[in-house]
DNA sequence: GTTCTTACA
DNA sequence: TGTAAGCA
């Protein structure tokens, strides 16, 4: 199932389509990518070309941003991942959700300098 | 008409 | 984040 998962990375999309399916203003797009969260290619006049896989990257951040995380921290979770990714390659050990969760979980357990400054501490205290 | 960058009430 | 400005 190679071949769908790269039509699902091909970036075709321009930022107007992808404002109408993730909800997000254009403004909001643009800055998760100068927060590095989202990496689109460009093409002819410079414009931003989206894929179906940024659709979901974005629809994602969208949810841990409800998590109480901010750009910093969730950009960790997406390193920690590529990390992961990496010692993958030569060890057999592979991220799943559950440690996804762990990290999130901990995330918060000293999400001091992540947490967004005065801001609504997530309602739902433990919801690990 | 749509997107881009830059700057600021 | 919103929004206006001036280009492409």
């Amino acid at each position: 199932m190679r071949e769908k998962e790269l039509r699902r990375s091909l970036a075709v999309l321009p930022i107007g389509t992808v404002m109408k399916l993730t909800s997000l203003t254009a403004r909001q797009i643009r800055y998760y990518e100068s927060q590095e969260l989202i990496f689109p290619k460009r093409s002819d006049g410079n414009r931003r070309l989206y894929s179906l896989a940024d659709i979901d990257r974005l629809l994602e951040i969208k949810d841990y941003l409800d998590d109480g995380l901010n750009m910093a921290g969730i950009r960790k979770v997406y390193d920690q991942k590529k990390l992961e990714r990496e010692r993958q390659k030569d060890q057999s050990h592979q991220l799943t959700d559950d440690d996804v969760r762990k990290i999130l979980h901990d995330e918060f357990l000293r999400a001091g300098g992540l947490q967004i400054p005065g801001s609504q501490q997530p309602s739902v205290q433990k919801p690990f």
